[in-house]
RNA sequence: GCGCCAGUAGCUCAGUAGGAUAGAGCAGCAGCCUUCUAAGCUGCGGGUCAGGGGUUCGAAUCCCUUCUGGCGUGCCA
């Protein structure tokens, strides 16, 4: 909020002096403190703009804004950065305005409402949740709160595959499991089925319900049976695994009644209609090289069955038509490939190809004791999600999936996740709110805690660590709409981690609550309940919990 | 071959969208609990930002190029 603040000082400074702002200038807190607490490049920005020495600006920009009374001192420094100082009473009155908005401080209409569609996890109805699966959960899920937070109207969908080759695998594979149980050879299990146990249990299940009557069908009624039952069963397990997670979809959109709803057919003709469509090897082509794909892609397998882009490019049209202006597909890292076919076809029926924004996540491996935990989804040897959950907890997955950016490989180090110490981000983080909770509740019995904060109380707090705590929290509201508008929510754990750093130090160097000195008490009694309100809003936007004893 | 992503301290990773002297945690070493939770804190060492060019007041960040790794390059999904 301080940079907001600052950067409207200095707009309002440039006007009064007739000065053109065109170009973006920024507000940033240095790295280095000798450089002040804020400090802007406005002056360089713009100098080039309005024909002067980016020195003659700043000193300009300076005597303007000097008549401010937040500022305690304004200087000048290397090629034309300006430097603010700020007065400790901004700080108070700043660090009030956030104690006073409680738990909705950050919050904000920055995004306008604006109708935004997250489509993650996605994956094939074929199996468990895998932690691939986990991660774009975990990444797609705090992305949408923070977007929520920040005033956009953000939805959350999950596709299902409930309708192509992989489903017939899967049918046949439960098939060949049930003949086993009922006493028939199958011979070897087929390379391309589904291995895992979990199939077997299916098969157990289905069997003790309705055992051989299963053969007396006749072969089509029984795949679809099998079908049914297979997706029924595997969907509810993952829609599970999910809330076990703490994510929940708006929308569960099926592949299976987009096409009986004929929208498959829709989408055909709109391409043929385009004009971009062909025949050939008795295939029907969309020939998306024309919209900077590749190759041209195959709508219509020539034994008649459509391919799995076409059904996927008929849900993403849906969107369009839901009313949805920017769509946002979280996607594994297997499927970069199919990105210029699905902007191809945007670009043929017209549409704004950049509403299509696809982010990637990259692989996540698993370490235990320093050894990479190998995966194979086909032979049925995976870890899945709910492996992951029980093991390290859902706060430990959520956050370590969160704490990497998007599109760098995740390391999951499964030790670390479970250690109980400061290695343990996690627990470093979780440990911070559950102190001030102590703290407060000491303080309570000591009966320094006053009935209600006043914001004069603030005047006490002087330390340069407990400005600097109050700087900090104030960037919460840019923070999060930076997070929200470049898609980066690993920025959210990292600044729980640094105020979580900065209140230990606080917490190891200075009395908090002492009752020789009831005045800085309160003062600071009031400085970390405002922290603690940071930490549960964001804790609460990373879908992690907040002990309040550890 | 072509395309996408990545390469920052011994390890795991940040780096506020071009800013000032590149940061944290871990690992290593040395310390701190009759006092609000030691699940914590303090100090010390550690770098050719993969290499090379370029763009400009200024580059880890943008452009070109080389190298290394992962993934993709199906009438699979």
């Amino acid at each position: 909020m301080i940079k907001q603040i600052l950067h409207d000082h200095i707009i309002e400074a440039l006007d009064k002096l007739k000065y053109v702002h065109d170009k973006d200038f920024t507000v940033e807190i240095p790295n280095n403190t000798e450089f002040g607490d804020y400090s802007t490049n406005a002056a360089m920005v713009l100098s080039k703009t309005n024909k002067m020495a980016p020195k003659d600006m700043a000193t300009a920009l300076i005597k303007e804004l000097k008549k401010n009374k937040n500022f305690k001192k304004i200087e000048i420094a290397g090629p034309g950065f300006i430097n603010f100082f700020l007065a400790p009473g901004f700080y108070h009155q700043v660090a009030w305005d956030i104690y006073e908005q409680d738990l909705e401080f950050g919050k904000s209409e920055h995004g306008k409402e604006e109708k935004i569609l997250l489509e993650f996890v996605s994956a094939n109805p074929t199996g468990p949740l895998n932690i691939v699966s986990a991660r774009a959960a975990a990444f797609g899920d705090t992305l949408y709160r923070i977007m929520k937070y920040v005033g956009y109207a953000p939805a959350r969908e999950f596709y299902i595959n409930d309708a192509g080759n992989q489903v017939d695998i899967l049918a046949e594979s439960l098939e060949l499991r049930l003949r086993e149980i009922q006493g028939e050879k199958i011979g070897d299990f087929p390379y391309e089925a589904y291995h895992g146990e979990y199939v077997k249990q299916l098969a157990q299940k289905l069997n003790s319900t309705e055992g051989v009557r299963i053969f007396m069908m006749t072969e089509k009624d029984r795949i679809d049976h099998l079908k049914e039952f297979a997706l029924s069963e595997l969907l509810e397990m993952q829609r599970s695994s999910l809330e076990k997670f703490g994510v929940v979809f708006e929308g569960w959109v099926s592949e299976k009644t987009l096409r009986m709803e004929g929208v498959v057919e829709e989408v055909l003709s709109y391409l043929t209609e385009a004009d971009c469509t062909y025949e050939k090897d008795d295939a029907i082509w969309f020939c998306s090289t024309k919209y900077g794909d590749d190759k041209d892609r195959v709508l219509m397998k020539s034994d008649g069955s459509i391919t799995y882009f076409v059904p996927d490019l008929a849900y993403h049209l849906t969107k369009i038509q839901r009313g949805y202006t920017q769509l946002i597909d979280i996607f594994g890292p297997d499927h970069h490939g199919y990105v210029p076919r699905l902007k191809a076809a945007f670009k043929a029926l017209n549409y704004d190809d950049n509403m299509l924004e696809i982010i990637f996540l990259q692989q996540v491996n698993l370490f235990e004791s320093g050894e990479r935990v190998k995966m194979s989804k086909r032979a049925g040897k995976i870890v899945t999600m709910d492996d992951l959950v029980s093991v390290v907890g859902k706060d430990a997955a959520r956050y370590f999936f969160i704490a990497r950016k998007a599109n760098a490989h995740l390391n999951f180090d499964l030790e670390l996740a479970l250690k109980r110490n400061n290695e343990n981000p996690v627990y470093y983080c979780q440990y911070a709110h559950a102190r001030i909770c102590s703290i407060l509740k000491k303080a309570k019995k000591d009966k320094l805690m006053p009935k209600a904060f006043k914001a004069d109380m603030m005047t006490k707090l002087t330390k340069p660590e407990e400005l600097a705590i109050i700087q900090k929290i104030a960037d919460l509201p840019e923070m999060l709409v930076a997070i929200a508008d470049y898609r980066e929510p690993h920025r959210l754990a990292n600044y729980v981690e640094e105020l979580a750093a900065m209140l230990h130090k606080y917490y190891a160097k200075y009395q908090i609550s002492n009752p020789k000195s009831k005045d800085i008490s309160q003062a600071r009694l009031l400085l970390i309940d405002a922290v603690r309100k940071i930490f549960v809003i964001s804790f609460e936007l990373m879908g992690i919990s907040t002990p309040e004893k550890m």
